[in-house]
DNA sequence: AATTAAATTGTAACCGATTACAACAAAAAA
DNA sequence: TTTTTTGTTGTAATCGGTTACAATTTAATT
């Protein structure tokens, strides 16, 4: 079924044809909607790859994040599909691990594919050799981390006032000993332990090195250190994790060796997750507003989209801090 | 940047350097070796629009599921990922919302895609109005759900013995008003009310059907439900939910009325989550091996689309009943 | 050495859409 | 009525690959 079968049934040029699908120039009324019949009547639609090779544009939009399985990308991804379907585009959806390779991989994939735009949250090291020219080619849209010193659009959090808030909360409560979780290598975890330094260092609290850990943010990593940091010599008196992942790994070994909570150690946390509010204590976290991020994300792209050359803005949502049970302070 | 340039450059035809850049027939190794050297300092790689409009083949398998904020898809979704990647395919992601329009929508659009390949979890409708020609056209595999009487791979777990299972351990203990919560409307969710009605047959306890709670799997509709069924005059001794997301609407309305499990109330669901095993009691959980569900769908549409005609095959995986502390039971 | 078979390469058609250009018709202006 | 403008339509080129077919070279067989 093809363009051209179309116009033989309707007795015009596939041209004509072209033009009544995509409400191009003159056509008249009458042929327009005999065409339209008989594409509905013969149930047609175009071919894609013609499409995009023609137009050299795809109808295909590039979500490349660290790990769908992640919630926070999970939630992104959810608005961003909802927006792209809304404007007819659909998402082809590339997991990078933090792997710069399989990053660099899946770039070039999507614009060997024409992609119409790309939705992106770099790994560090695309942060610090930077594409300009892909973003400047193909409509490109940054999440989740801050890369300094180029011309593209992006949407995060303040990650470094996020992490000093938390840090700051904690410190408030007494607490000195604060171990800190920090995925590693990203740029996110990376921001949050300048933050949670800064906090340190305006409180006048010295840090502990040893309490301050840089991982890939896997679970089953956030519970071999804390088990570690735990039988340590001098455990902490609270820690903070620097994602949902990392949260859930440290949360069950601290479960699994029955310390209580926030009695012998406080417990805090980035990124809201279902089970943050059902664990008694309950536990503080940071809420990132995930959902809110993937759709201004969209929604930006698709503008860059239609308007290439439109002047490039980040947008900087707010995150907040639940303060529940896990710290010690009462509300 | 096209085959026309390496081609000149190489001083061979276009012809040829397909050949070599798909490692077709006869080329000669000095030929190979001389454009392969071009292709990589010229930095080429080819237009996936033209590939896929001459062949009639994309290199995209089309992910379609309800809903990728379901741990239980994101982890499916994460398994076919790697399983794509590692052939050479990407991934469409569309969430269907197990609305039916929307399944419509995007299996046209990868049918326009020309995509290698479809992972579909159908909504109700498509299992009654199953399109067999499309799974005879587009290499298919259902998963998640059972479609009776049709010609197609599929991967999935034994849902209703699985909710039987459940239920029959709920039973054992010696409950027996035992509240169910479905999702619906979903072929998952009716499975396994079946293996909950089974389970109460075969003890010969009558059910009492205003127990029985068929409902959106999300949420909110989760802890509405679960607070009116509290409030009713004649409260459940237990609750079982048939997802994770059921679980987690439910269990929060159970804990908003501080209620006292398992004392006062049994709980258990389908899917663990990370929340399950780090409340206080853990939850009793049927464990769906996700990773193994999206990692064989994924490996079962490679082979369909290497060999088409292959003898179709359901693969049914096993769940796991694990006991935790929320059921009133030792173990 | 002559014949046959196999390997290598190029030419050009093709995939299915979009669109520049030309042709023609109808309406408006002179 | 003639000329100009505007609107409608078709023809054919084009996007960038793949591949059937034919042509040519090389190797194997008789």
């Amino acid at each position: 079924m093809k363009i051209k079968d179309i116009a033989e049934a309707a007795g015009v040029s596939t041209a004509t044809v072209s033009r009544v699908l995509n409400g191009k120039q003159h056509v008249r009324p009458e042929v327009q909607k005999k065409v339209l019949e008989i594409v509905k009547q013969m149930n047609y639609s175009p071919n894609r790859a013609a499409q995009s090779l023609r137009s050299r544009q795809s109808s295909m939009i590039g979500l490349v994040v660290a790990d769908i399985q992640n919630p926070f990308f999970a939630s992104v991804c959810r608005a961003v599909e909802d927006v792209s379907q809304a404007h007819n585009y659909s998402i082809i959806l590339c997991n990078t691990d933090e792997n710069p390779e399989k990053e660099q991989m899946y770039l070039e994939l999507l614009q060997n594919e024409n992609a119409a735009g790309i939705i992106l949250s770099p790994t560090k090291r695309l942060a610090k050799h930077f594409p300009q020219e892909l973003a400047n080619q193909t409509p490109m849209v940054l999440i989740d981390r801050k890369v300094e010193g180029v011309d593209v659009d992006s949407v995060l959090i303040d990650n470094f006032s996020a992490a000093k808030t938390l840090t700051t909360h904690l410190l408030g409560n007494g607490l000195k000993r604060i171990a800190g979780l920090f995925g590693s290598p990203s740029i996110t975890g990376e921001e949050r332990l300048l933050g949670y330094q800064a906090a340190f260092q305006e409180s006048g609290i010295k840090i502990d090195p040893d309490l301050i850990i840089e991982l890939p943010a896997k679970m089953e990593n956030a519970h071999e250190a804390v088990t570690k940091l735990l039988e340590s010599e001098s455990p902490p008196e609270a820690i903070m994790t620097s994602s949902g992942l990392l949260a859930n790994g440290a949360f069950r070994a601290i479960r699994d060796k029955e310390i209580e909570i926030p009695g012998t150690l406080a417990f805090a946390t980035f990124d809201e997750s279902p089970w943050t509010s059902m664990t008694r204590p309950a536990i503080t976290v940071i809420e990132q507003p995930t959902y809110d991020i993937g759709m201004t994300a969209g929604e930006m792209l698709i503008k860059r989209i239609r308007e290439q050359s439109r002047p490039t803005r980040q947008v900087v949502l707010s995150s907040r801090l639940i303060i529940r049970q896990s710290c010690g302070s009462s509300q």
